[in-house]
DNA sequence: GTAGCCTTGACT
DNA sequence: AGTCAAGGCTAC
């Protein structure tokens, strides 16, 4: 039978025995780890979401070897034998058991108390190798389980995962308090809902199983439904479990979510010991590390799969993705070409400045307030140099920022409220915004004055900054703390619920939080010097080069805005004081729990300003408005103070998170639902005087830089199609164009034939969750590149299509037909489907939801959004647009999408598919239904049902062409390991 | 253990 | 020679 048991790279393995392979990859990677990386914060960083790849021998060894009933003894082999003797700690085994970073290994639950004396473990599992062991700890059995099962199937049924894991966890009473700890640690790493990063799947073994694979490994059984027969649950507790299992999908959903674990530095380290990668000389990831280079798996490792492809053709590196910072550190210049806005005016109307010139430049819009991460509002190519819009959604009234350093919006304008600090407030500078007269040149000529780099707030506890240490501008004691921690195998223990504040006044209190702190907003483990030695400079250099450039263009950029706000607006707004915090001027500096994130539009509006047939009958717009900006929970609760931007009704969508007062300035006209407290107060604000266009016209460029249900209508359409349909936020000014201009008829058929909207249909675009899509995506973004200097694009493209996998698959498995399939069934149809799905629902945002081309990141880096659905082959760019205008000129809705989606996963075609009748009739009804919306919906769309179906072998072409390219730069070790993307790479292989 | 200050040494 | 990010020292 077809197996998803699939070993990463088994295939490419020179072995006979697929299994070897599996091995040595783990070995490799453990040993890889072992040179990279202080041992001891292992478990640490594990919490950061890093699990070990570990091999059951290993874990046998090390049971043998290390577990003993001494904490101390149990630290060291902790640091010590997963490294050394080849063996693996406890904790690992722990770490991987309940808080495997796949985000579907969920329902862990922290309020368990471990109660019982018993951790059963069994090592190993389905054929790769030896069974279990059990060890004692205090007279208490221990025997660990490991779970080599494929990641996918976990996310198929993962609710049943919860038991083990509590009973597990009830087990730990009586062992080792360093056991106990790793369980914490991994308790945490649940309960730290907002690490939503990065997956990193437990390493697929192959499992020989002759019948089922549900039933091969004991770790399948965790995560499935066991068969009733079925007696391979090894894991024992001495007392019941306080946990249920329950979950239902949106708790599953959460608790996925909560399970993504960050990984920062430390999952980039584990993705550079991608073995692949070590076996391919010097193939190793953009971190540089240290690697050995000496491993010598599996020779072969890439070869052996037939798709070796090394060819760089097509291989993307930064450049090709927008990575426009030159290694001088320097953006170019955008002062003389681009016109700048100064939004600042994320904070309540702040310091926005008009946009001077804002004719045709492409806006380089620097946010007064808030940090960016939100996709540009730039009308042009990027191609002139990079923009840098730091919409100023999140400064607000005031500064809510977890650091007192967050972008503070408050320049001028509104703005001014409350300073909420959720970590305990520091010394937030809440002095209003300014306007960047710091640092490098401002406007006057000045020569750059490093000295304000240090002016900057440590990320960590919020002390003064001493420069940059290990990898980020951080105070002097975190540095020495850091230092000490990582140097002496320190191995902390919060006695709270791990998630202490830290700041100046109590970051002694919890070292273990501190600590976690420390690697989350992205201190580098490596960066301590193994050796010790002294003096010298690091392979960060550069690096931090680049980031002081960085940074210094994003003063200069302000200030130049703001000088020309000063000069639009006469004398009113004076020029503030220098702030001693620095982080005015970096809005995108210290704003880690703050996640500020783009919402894109309805799920159901299209360019189309009409809105849809389906969009009506789900009753999200009121259909006599006949285009009507769709309130969303999304938008309304954003922006409190929706100020109109420019007066016209168009909403600026604030998006900002300011918890202070929404001050909205006179162009206020909040019609946003819910000014939401703490939420978004400033966003709205900012679009108020801040953002206006000078331009009059559009009025596109709010403060948040958002602005997607803006446009005012006082005859602003034409600002459409320049605004461009890839910004997010000018979906509503495209719809207005698009509808009054190509489609005159398509507001009659919205209008007219919404209530036939079959109930199938209606059921199908209700079970698309845009916004949370949208709020995962850039999330992962905004993680990934909080506080770090530089990120490999590649890879952070990767991670994202890694996420949008799961929520596919979140998707499917809560879907009609699909559902009642058997697992089998199942996970062929999506290892089948998903690279066309992946497509198509970029497709799919593009054209509903506005998404953009690309999107700078918090570090600055600018994103190319549109690879996530080229799958990173940048030369389908074209064929990608062309599919696009197809859809377009079919009036490609919501409710074609969902179908065509379905269609997509629904291929009774499928080889090996068990219960082919299911997915055939499903497949045929989801046709028909197409078809009846279609000729309903649709009458004055000309064969709009076959031409949508004509499309789907177009996108599963392109889908093909990606996961190619993906492949390949997986086997040149380009792409993380261990992820789901892999594994779906590799598993369409094996069948 | 913390954190401020000192020393070191590769790099510019 | 200066810079600066490492590690070291030591008073607290």
């Amino acid at each position: 039978m077809d197996s998803f048991n699939v070993p990463l790279l088994a295939e490419s393995s020179s072995s006979n025995n697929p299994s070897n392979y599996a091995q040595q990859q783990q070995q490799q990677q453990q040993q890889q780890q072992q040179q990279l990386m202080p041992h001891h914060h292992k478990d640490q960083m594990l919490a950061a979401g890093n699990a070990p790849t570990l091999m059951p021998q290993q874990q046998q060894h090390h049971q043998k070897d290390n577990v003993n009933g001494t904490t101390e003894n149990f630290s060291n082999s902790i640091d010590g034998s997963q490294l050394e003797d080849g063996g693996i700690s406890l904790s690992g085994l722990c770490e991987r058991m309940f808080a495997s970073p796949n985000p579907h290994s969920n329902n862990v639950d922290n309020k368990v108390i471990a109660t019982s004396s018993t951790i059963v473990v069994t090592a190993g599992g389905g054929g790769a190798s030896g069974g279990g062991v059990g060890s004692t700890t205090s007279g208490s059995a221990i025997i660990l389980e490991s779970v080599p099962m494929p990641s996918f199937a976990n996310l198929i049924f993962p609710q049943t995962r919860q038991p083990t894991q509590s009973s597990t966890s009830e087990a730990l009473t009586g062992i080792d308090p360093a056991l106990i700890q790793k369980q914490q640690l991994q308790q945490q790493i649940a309960i730290a809902g907002p690490s939503i990063e990065y997956h990193q799947l437990k390493p697929m073994e192959v499992v020989h199983t002759n019948t089922n694979f549900l039933t091969s490994t004991t770790a399948q059984l965790l995560d499935f439904e066991p068969p009733k027969d079925d007696n391979q649950i090894t894991t024992t507790t001495a007392t019941s479990t306080t946990t249920t299992n329950t979950a239902n999908n949106n708790m599953n959903r959460n608790q996925n979510q909560q399970m993504r674990c960050s990984l920062h530095s430390i999952e980039e380290l584990a993705a550079s010991s991608c073995p692949v990668a070590a076996a391919q000389a010097g193939a190793t990831s953009s971190q540089q590390l240290p690697q050995s280079g000496s491993h010598s798996i599996g020779g072969g490792s890439g070869g052996g799969s037939g798709s070796n492809l090394s060819s760089d053709e097509e291989s993307m590196s930064e450049d090709e993705f927008g990575l426009e910072i030159d290694d001088q550190g320097g953006y170019q210049d955008t002062t003389s070409s681009h016109s700048q806005q100064s939004g600042g005016g994320g904070g309540g109307g702040g310091g926005g400045a008009n946009l001077l010139n804002g004719s045709s430049g492409s806006g380089s819009s620097t946010g007064g307030g808030g940090y960016m991460l939100l996709p540009q509002s730039n009308n042009s190519s990027h191609m002139g140099g990079p923009q840098n819009s730091t919409p100023g959604g999140n400064g607000g009234g005031g500064n809510s920022s977890s650091n007192p350093s967050a972008g503070n919006g408050n320049n001028g304008g509104g703005g001014g409220g409350g300073h909420h600090h959720p970590h305990g407030g520091t010394s937030a500078s809440a002095s209003g915004g300014h306007g960047g007269s710091t640092g490098g040149h401002n406007a006057s000529g000045e020569a750059i004055d490093f000295k304000h780099l240090f002016e900057e707030l440590c990320p960590v506890c919020g002390d003064k900054v001493s420069g940059y240490h290990y990898g980020l501008l951080t105070c002097e004691s975190c540095k020495g703390f850091f230092k000490r921690t990582v140097q002496n195998k320190k191995v902390y223990t919060c006695v709270a619920e791990r998630s202490c504040h830290i700041d100046k006044t109590q970051r002694k209190r919890c070292p273990y939080c501190r600590f976690q702190k420390c690697l989350e907003v992205g201190m580098k483990l490596e960066a301590v010097r193994a050796d010790r030695m002294r003096g010298g400079r690091n392979k960060f250099g550069p690096m931090y080069k680049r980031d002081r450039a960085r940074k210094l263009q994003v003063m200069r950029q302000r200030q130049l805005a703001l000088q020309a706000l000063r000069s639009s607006m006469g004398t009113d707004i004076k020029p503030s004081p220098l702030s001693p915090g620095y982080q005015q001027a970096y809005p995108n500096m210290n704003i880690k729990q703050e996640i500020q994130i783009p919402q894109v539009s309805s799920l159901t509006q299209s360019p189309d300003s009409s809105p849809s047939p389906i969009a009506i009958a789900l009753g999200q717009v009121n259909a006599s408005t006949g285009g009507g900006v769709i309130t969303t929970p999304m938008n309304a609760g954003n922006g409190g103070g929706n100020g109109n931007v420019n007066g016209n009704g168009g909403n600026s969508l604030g998006n900002g998170n300011g918890s202070g007062n929404n001050n909205n300035n006179q162009n206020t006209s909040s019609t946003g639902a819910g000014s939401a407290g703490g939420n978004g107060s400033g966003g709205g604000g900012g679009g108020g005087s801040g953002g206006n266009n000078a331009g009059g016209g559009g009025g596109n460029n709010s403060g948040d830089g958002l602005h997607r249900n803006g446009s005012g209508n006082g005859g602003n359409g034409s600002n459409c199609h320049e605004a461009g349909i890839g910004s997010l936020q000018n979906t509503a000014e495209s719809k207005l164009c698009f509808d009054s201009g190509t489609h005159p008829s398509s507001t009659a058929d919205a209008l007219i034939e919404p209530l036939r909207v079959s109930p199938m249909i209606r059921e199908f675009v209700q079970s698309i969750d845009d916004r949370e899509w949208q709020t995962q995506l850039f999330a992962l973004l905004q993680k990934q590149t909080y506080n770090q200097v530089e990120v490999d694009l590649f890879e952070l493209m990767c991670k994202v299509l890694d996420q949008n996998l799961f929520s596919q698959v979140d998707w499917a498995r809560n879907t009609v037909f699909f559902k009642d399939l058997k697992v089998d069934d199942q996970m062929k149809l999506l290892q089948h489907s998903w690279s066309d799905m992946l497509v198509l629902d970029h497709l799919h945002h593009r054209i509903h939801n506005g998404l953009p081309d690309e999107t700078q990141l918090n570090n600055g880096q600018v994103f190319n959004l549109l690879s996530l659905g080229l799958l990173g082959v940048p030369q389908l760019g074209d064929y990608f647009n062309e599919l696009q205008n197809k859809l377009q000129d079919l009036k490609f809705d919501m409710g074609d999408y969902v179908c065509m989606k379905f269609l997509i996963l629904l291929n009774p075609n499928v080889r090996g598919i068990v219960n082919k009748k299911t997915v055939s009739e499903g497949h045929d009804n989801v046709q028909a239904a197409l078809l009846d919306y279609t000729l309903t919906c649709y009458p004055s769309v000309n064969d709009k049902f076959s031409r949508l179906v004509n499309i789907l072998p177009e996108i599963h072409a392109m889908a093909a062409r990606g996961e190619e390219h993906l492949y390949s730069k997986h086997c040149a070790g380009s792409a993380p390991t261990q992820t789901l993307l892999m594994e779906m790479l590799h598993a369409k292989r094996k069948v």
